[in-house]
Formats: C-alpha cells, structure tokens, sequence
DNA sequence: CTACTGAATGAATGATCATTCATTTGTTAA
DNA sequence: TTAACAAATGAATGATCATTCATTCAGTAG
C-alpha cells in the first residue's frame, strides 16, 4: 500500500491517451540515445518523462511493447516524409530523386537521437524477428520507389539501362552507409559531406 | 560451500590462458547473434562454451570486459586481413581495390554471427564511447589507406581527381551499407549482389 | 456539492542476473 | 609419490529491474 500522502511536487494531469503515449515514446528515444538499448530502463523513462514507473504497463502493456512501438514510431516518421515527396507529382526524374537526398540528409532526418535509436535496434535484428519485420516492411516499400525512379532514370543510358536494380540498391546501402557515419563521427562537416558523397554518386551516374 | 560430488559430465582441463579467451569470445559472439547484445547473460555465454558461470570473471574481470575484447577481436580480424593485402606490394591501384571488394564480401568476412556482433555494438555505440573508440581506430586508418588508393587511381582523371577524399567515404559507406543489408535480408544472391553493386561503383568512377 | 470514472502513482514483489569465493580437480615441479 | 600451484567449478549473494495493484487524485456528469 502506497504511503498516503508524499511531499509530491509532480501535478498529476490526465491527458489524451495519443499524447501520453507520444509523450512515452519521445522520452524512450531520448534514454536509448543516452544509456543504450541494452541499458535503458522503465525508471529511466518514467523519470524522463517525469511520470511514474506504473505508466508504460498502462499505455504499453509491457516494456518490450514500448520498445516495438518506439522503433515502429521512427520508421513511420521517415516514411510519411518520404512518401510526401514521391507523391508530389509536380517532381519528376532527378528533381525528385534530389528532392529525396535533401530530404535524407535534412534535420528533420539527421537528428542523432533517432540515428542512434534507429541502429540500436537495427543492431538486434537477427535476434528479434519483430524489429527485423518492422524495419523490413518500410525498406521494401522505398526499395520499390527507388528502383522505378532509377529504372526511369536511365531507361535512355543505354550503358547502364539493364542495372537499374544492382544500382538502387547500391544507392539505399550508400544512403545507411552515410547515416552510420554521422552517428559514429558527428563532425560538423559530416551532414554536408555526406549529403555531397550520395549527390556525386548519382549524377556520377548519369553523365 | 559447493556440493561435494555432483554427476558432473564436464571434463575439466586446464587449457593455456589466450585459448580458454578465445573459446569465450568465440561462444559470445556466437550468443549476441543468437540473443542479441541486450540479452546475452553470462550463464548463455558460458553454457554455449561448456564451462562453468565463474569462468568469465576469471579470464576476463567483467562481462563489460569480455565484450570490450570481443568487439575488439571482431574489429582486428578484418583488420588483419585488410592490412595483408595493403601490404601486397605486388598488387597496385585498381588490382588492389579489387583485392578489398572480394575481402570485403568474401566468406571470412560476411558471416552473419559477426556482422550481427558488429552491428550491435555500432548500436551502442553513442552511448559507450569505448565502443566508440574501437570502431573509431581501425576506420581511420582504413580511411587513410582507401584515401590513398583513391588518390593515385583518379590523378589522370581530371574530372573527379579532386574528390577522392568524398569519394574515398563514400566508398566505405557503401561498403558498411551492403554489409547491413546483407545482414538484415539473408537472401542467397545478396552477398554476389553486393559484390557486384561495390565494384559497379568503382568501375563506374574510372570511365 | 457529490458521486463516479478512469488516469496516475509508487511501494512491494518476485524474477533475473553478474559477481564472489570456498572448494575441487588437473598439472607440474621436486 | 607428493606437495604446491593454478585452473575451473557452481552454490550463494546481493543488486537491479519489470511488473503489479491498492490507493490517490483530477476531471466531470448529474
């Protein structure tokens, strides 16, 4: 039975169950950068989020399900900037192949909170199927745009016509090469050069 | 006080010091494929090499400890194998850069229990600067090597002589981003793919 | 104001796990 | 053969942590 009544500075406050549960999965990100996957705990992210151990078994069911949806939760943010900009019908070809390595290499993306969540779990993959689907369902998704938008893009190179395939996969794998670099060298150059590396590969491709 | 006689099945033999250490890196790197970074218990490691639960603390002092050397064995066999072919002196220029991309997805080098390893700890990596800093050290004298390569094979070409160094990273890059792929979709052709796409690249430079 | 609902709390619980160390066993030098 | 040493064992310990749930409290309908 809970002692009855703590000098208890928190202000207790109902929310919206979306935005406890946002406001959970933000401070997840935040402790996984910080402390690691292996290492982070429920006290680590009720303290985060200045709530109470209790919370996440009332929003989550459990801890590896906080986990899953966090993981879930980057994925979906990159892929709804993504399919923003293959939607956008007004880009075409290269514009818009441009428009995707902006976008990879904007802030919104290069934020190393999510970087470092999103290789933590990318690091467990063979050891939980679950993290494997949920990160696989996305790549396939992109891999298809990517390969369409090269197929077009050298359907009139009559050199490289057939490769369009062996050639977007190179493109994503550069695409993580790149990210993983800035997580493990966070130079203040990195963003720019790496946004650089990814342009010259493409229009080395092109001429 | 331990049982006096259990049925014990375990043959016990005193084993030199550095091979005991190996069999031990060797269940561990066999264990954090299997289970993950985040999961991998002492009594894991020491079942998969047959060995009782005391034995880490006596080879190695810690478990942080035995991780920290089984990083670091992963790190200095590619290493090794990189370095005997940058020794080769009677390989030049673009032979030895075709010398790296068969190492770099040859069967010693893409073994899924390893790269699993590596990529775990990469996860971790913000979050353990000694991670960190293992990875760091063979990545710069990697880069070094691969700069230098780049250099001497684009001096005659006056279009691109300038950007080895982008070209060097982004070479490496595409390297760690087809090791993660293959890592993350097993498929039977995708270490051949890989190969192809890294060569595709640097051919597709030296037109 | 009162009663009701369900969100939030946090002490307690029980499970898991790294580490310790007294004891056992293999090896080797005398 | 024996004594001395070093390697290996594994039960016990204590620390950490996820989860539970009785209780508290904020918001709201009547």
């Amino acid at each position: 039975m809970p002692k009855l009544s703590q000098t208890a500075t928190r202000k207790r406050r109902a929310l919206p169950k979306a935005e406890r549960r946002n406001q959970l999965i933000r401070a997840t990100i935040k402790c996984i950068a910080k402390k690691g996957l292996a290492a982070t705990t429920m006290a680590d992210i009720t303290n985060e989020a200045d709530l109470s151990v209790g919370i996440v078994n009332l929003h989550f069911k459990t801890k590896e399900q906080l986990l899953i949806e966090t993981l879930r939760f980057v994925a979906d943010e990159y892929k709804e900037g993504f399919d923003q900009i293959f939607a956008n019908e007004s880009m075409q070809g290269l514009e818009k192949l441009k428009a995707i390595i902006d976008y990879d290499f904007s802030p919104k993306i290069i934020n190393r909170n999510k970087l470092a969540v999103w290789f933590a779990f990318l690091g467990e993959v063979k050891a939980r199927p679950i993290y494997q689907k949920i990160c696989a369902q996305h790549d396939d998704e992109i891999n298809r745009e990517i390969c369409k938008l090269f197929s077009s893009l050298l359907s009139k190179n009559s050199k490289r016509k057939d490769d369009f395939e062996l050639i977007a996969s190179a493109y994503s794998a550069l695409t993580d090469g790149l990210w993983l670099d800035i997580l493990l060298s966070p130079r203040r150059s990195a963003v720019e050069a790496a946004r650089n590396a990814a342009w010259q590969y493409v229009s080395g491709l092109l001429d």
